[in-house]
DNA sequence: AAATACCTCAACCGCCGGGAA
DNA sequence: ATTCCCGGCGGTTGAGGTATT
């Protein structure tokens, strides 16, 4: 095989780069006619002089009748930083909860978007998982994925499964953790918050086991800080609300609907704030704007004198924002 | 207005696992 | 048991568009 040509390509003369709307056209009609079948042979029968696997994935990511398209909402982002924080770069995984979009498209959107807020907003006070011993060493086994996620909860961690990605917090001396609060034993400081009963069964087989929050982080979010309300729920969670950003959503998908649901009941700062223009540069890109969080409301972050930056970044995002799109 | 920098995203690359031969 | 084929996936690239200087 040629350099830059798959093995299935290789006994083929094949066009490569952007697809025409003549190739299109085939290759619609082709399937829509006879399903793909086996792609291998998709593109002779489409009289494309294409390989299988591109006309696979202009299928899957471009042509399929079934794709959403357009600019991804708040709610969408939000799931996704949410799945991605349970599932790191499983793109494949997190699009199947999000209808209508492609994994591809969930990876450009966390690569070009989201992944550039988490990082800039961290770089500045945040200090290499490398620097944390008792962090880095969880990361080592997948097995730890309970320890990780509750320091992600608990703890001002961005994705705990892709933390060669981010930065996490260091428990500096100027910046210690609350009283009382076992930085290597975690569990002890942590008591379930994430209700699951409220889950459906795709919920529950992509959340397999409950989420975990500090109750020491908890304490000062009783507070009613600025435009921000903090309402205390039965299990003891909390979220928030803004005065205009109450929490609604409109015809949510499956997963997104639980996790609607979820997220309402389950509360706890919303990790959106660590992706709010407004406070940490955001661009106001126009593929971006539905994702452009409310200013004016309250939630351009905590207060750094008034929370730990271990809090600023919470598990559970997304729901300040579901009345704003 | 032109040059440059930056951003987005469609498409490609290479690897992997599963199944058939 | 081994090889081959295929579909699927995550990482990466680069063309084209947009913003900035």
């Amino acid at each position: 095989m040629g350099h830059g040509h798959h093995t299935c390509c290789n006994k083929q003369k094949v066009k490569r780069g952007l697809w025409s709307p003549e190739e299109d056209e085939k290759l619609v009609r082709h399937i829509s006619a006879n399903g793909h079948g086996c792609w291998s042979v998709v593109p002779r029968l489409a009289g494309l002089q294409r390989c299988g696997k591109s006309c696979r994935l202009r299928w899957i990511n471009y042509l399929r009748p079934d794709l959403k398209r357009g600019s991804f909402s708040a709610q969408e982002a939000a799931l996704i930083i949410d799945l991605h924080n349970i599932l790191g770069n499983k793109w494949a995984q997190i699009a199947k909860h999000l209808p209508g979009r492609t994994d591809n498209e969930v990876k450009n959107f966390w690569n070009s978007n989201i992944k550039k807020k988490l990082m800039a907003r961290n770089l500045s006070n945040m200090a290499p998982v490398s620097d944390l011993p008792a962090f880095s060493n969880m990361t080592n086994s997948r097995s730890n994925f309970h320890a990780l996620y509750s320091m992600n909860s608990s703890s001002n961690l961005i994705p705990t499964a892709q933390m060669d990605q981010v930065y996490i917090p260091a428990a500096a001396p100027n910046n210690p953790l609350p009283q009382g609060f076992d930085q290597v034993n975690f569990n002890a400081n942590l008591h379930p918050s994430f209700p699951m009963s409220s889950l459906d069964s795709s919920a529950h087989d992509l959340l397999p086991m409950p989420v975990w929050i500090s109750s020491e982080y908890q304490k000062p979010q009783l507070t009613d800080h600025h435009h921000q309300q903090f309402i205390k729920q039965e299990d003891t969670s909390m979220y928030i609300t803004g005065s205009a950003a109450a929490p609604e959503f409109i015809n949510p998908p499956p997963l997104m609907g639980t996790y609607e649901d979820t997220s309402v009941n389950n509360g706890l700062p919303k990790l959106c704030e660590i992706i709010n223009g407004n406070q940490y540069g955001m661009s106001s890109s126009s593929t971006s704007q539905d994702f452009e969080p409310v200013s004016g409301a309250g939630f351009s972050g905590f207060p750094s004198d008034l929370y730990a930056p271990e809090m600023q970044v919470p598990l559970v995002i997304y729901s300040q924002y579901g009345g704003m799109i």
